[in-house]
DNA sequence: CTGGATCCCGAATGATACTG
DNA sequence: CAGTATCATTCGGGATCCAG
């Protein structure tokens, strides 16, 4: 992830942080509760564990996400938004109002009813 | 700019439209009102006039802004947020206030406070 | 064996420099 | 100041590793 030196304005530091092709849908996910990497892995469209955890590590690294490791057996970790994270859910939360609307726009009601994201 | 196929959600529309280095600065600086390509050159640090007008044109396909051009001379072209770039502003409005609160933890101050952007 | 994490590398995309 | 070449970064596949 790169972090340009020179910038405007303070939002351009938030979008590099925030601008890989899966951290809004990855944070998006998160919004509902903790949850594991499988969970996650299962729930985001044509992901892979490699892209989930490189994006992990980079959201954690700039606090808009945490994990917490549980001892013994079975292995499991949990992954959940920190307060930024969650402040950064409203953004996103405008994100997915205008991609609904352009997605109407462009006569792809039929994907968004088949998800349940309109009707 | 790619736009993905597959999806899980409306929001990665959103989010692939927006994703550019420069898209939500070039928003951000239309937030005030009608603009020209010259005040935003000016106004952007590091962009270069190429950039500008490659971002304002998929800005536009996609709704998010329009532009007016006034006929006679001398040769003048505003660009303008439509509603749907407005809605985006709230977005930005929120990745303004992370990107300051994340300069603040990294002891950015003496920059931010440059530009004014606190105190 | 299972779930989590890392490495390497080629291909695709994005950004800038160059040039006429 | 448009088109193209170049350079940088991101993405994705697959192998591999580690720990319990």
């Amino acid at each position: 992830m790169k972090i340009r030196e020179e910038y405007t304005c303070p939002l351009e530091l938030a979008h590099d942080i925030t601008r890989g092709k899966w951290k809004p849908i990855i944070l998006w996910q998160l919004r509902l509760g903790n949850t594991s990497l499988t969970n996650l892995e299962r729930n985001i469209q044509s992901i892979n564990q490699k892209m989930l955890i490189e994006q992990l590590k980079e959201l954690m690294e700039f606090g808009m996400i945490d994990k917490r490791v549980f001892e013994g057996y079975p292995l499991k970790v949990e992954y959940f938004l920190t307060d930024r994270g969650k402040r950064m859910i409203e953004a996103i939360t405008i994100l997915q109002h205008i991609g609904i609307e352009l997605m109407q726009e462009n006569g792809m009601e039929e994907a968004l009813r088949e998800k349940g994201f309109i009707e």
